[in-house]
RNA sequence: CGCGGGGUGGAGCAGUCCGGUAGCUCGUUGGGCUCAUAACCCAAAGGUCGCAGGUUCAAAUCCUGCCCCCGCAA
């Protein structure tokens, strides 16, 4: 067992001897995390600090948005804090002073110094949305969706500095449908995430569990996505394109182009036997005509991808038909 | 004051720059054709052109204010 620098952490919590957890902090920021608050609130387990990152602009008309868990925290009463940064010297004393147990961290957003992890007595436990080793990173449940995976979960595990690389604690694992999206999911997972770390620490508390070193071979990477993800590339299979469209729904969003322009992609599935409506050598982007409903267009290897509900820059979304119909589509056009 | 697009019969759009008869593709209704059909043919109904004010002989179109929707950006 390692003895010193990151590891230091999570030996103190490998055995068995029940632990007093009395002293919370929560770290989190998004919707995602709020569940896990709200669970420990629930449970008798409410934080003695709240740690979420700052307002900032955002939305339409850039006005300054409160991050939900920091809404949520101050409504209920309970202590908040949005630093700039976890680095930050008033922080680091107003957690000191606080003689925490254990941090709880759900999707907050910042890299933990090592001072942080080292603070409170029985380290940091982090709810990560994936199976680790799979999926380390920050877009861990589009991931799992853009990769097709069958099954995927939230972890809970022991920080240390590598990323999403600590000790797992728990995991709980879930049946994809195969037809939900990233914001249908991320929910999903963060109401799963809020039993299993509620659970773990009722465990570690007890003593009935150890961390576990994950199989850093088996670690894939979930990076944070950027714009450029949503980008169809029709050379792609229509399963492929399904998957990314589930992934990057509801942002940013699938977007291919027509004519020059934008053309947002909210929902489409493939079409079963598309080989034989694309009459075999179709151009990947072809359009091959409205069907059941549809826009069919071609993709990589024959396949066919039925497009069902689109929206043009300023405009509503709008179901493939009336798409067709007030775009005025000509034969042989081509999405890009 | 972050940038930008849009509100036109039931749906999706064109027309707005260069004021002057309300258009297109669908849908709906009636009729026809067909073995049949979400196909085709004929006909009809259906619109305060977001709201209010202004300019003008005349406003969907120009000017002012307001309401609503959406994209970017996060």
């Amino acid at each position: 067992m390692a003895t010193r620098g990151s590891h230091l952490v999570s030996r103190r919590m490998l055995y068995h001897a029940s632990m007093r957890l009395s002293r919370l902090v929560f770290f989190g920021t998004p919707e995602f995390a709020l569940p896990t608050l709200q669970a420990l609130c629930a449970a008798g387990r409410a934080p003695l600090l709240v740690v979420a990152r700052p307002d900032r602009p955002a939305g339409r008309g850039q006005r300054q948005r409160t991050p939900p868990v920091a809404a949520w925290a101050r409504q209920q009463g309970l202590e908040v804090a949005q630093p700039a940064s976890v680095r930050d010297a008033e922080l680091q004393q107003r957690l000191g002073a606080l003689a925490p147990d254990l941090a709880v961290v759900v999707a907050f957003g910042q890299i933990f110094p090592r001072e942080l992890l080292a603070l409170p007595r029985h380290g940091c436990v982090n709810v990560h949305a994936s199976l680790l080793p799979r999926h380390r990173g920050a877009a861990p449940v589009q991931a799992a969706l853009r990769a097709g995976d069958e099954r995927t979960g939230v972890t809970t595990m022991v920080m240390e500095e590598g990323l999403d690389s600590g000790p797992i604690l728990l995991a709980a694992e879930t049946e994809l449908s195969g037809r939900e999206t990233a914001g249908e999911l991320a929910p999903r997972l963060a109401h799963l995430g809020a039993a299993a770390l509620l659970e773990t620490v009722d465990r570690l508390q007890a003593g009935t569990v150890a961390p576990r070193p994950q199989e850093d071979a088996e670690a894939t990477y979930a990076p944070r996505l950027r714009k450029e993800d949503g980008r169809v590339d029709w050379a792609r299979t229509a399963r492929q394109l399904f998957d990314q469209l589930r992934a990057v729904t509801p942002w940013p969003g699938l977007h291919a182009e027509l004519r020059g322009e934008p053309l947002r992609i909210h929902w489409a599935e493939v079409v079963e036997g598309g080989e034989g409506v694309a009459g075999g050598e179709s151009p990947p982007g072809a359009l091959l005509g409205l069907a059941d409903g549809r826009l069919r267009v071609a993709c990589g290897d024959g396949t066919v991808l039925g497009l069902e509900r689109l929206q043009r820059p300023g405009r509503r979304p709008v179901d493939a038909p009336d798409f067709a119909n007030g775009e005025r589509l000509a034969a042989g056009e081509r999405l890009a």
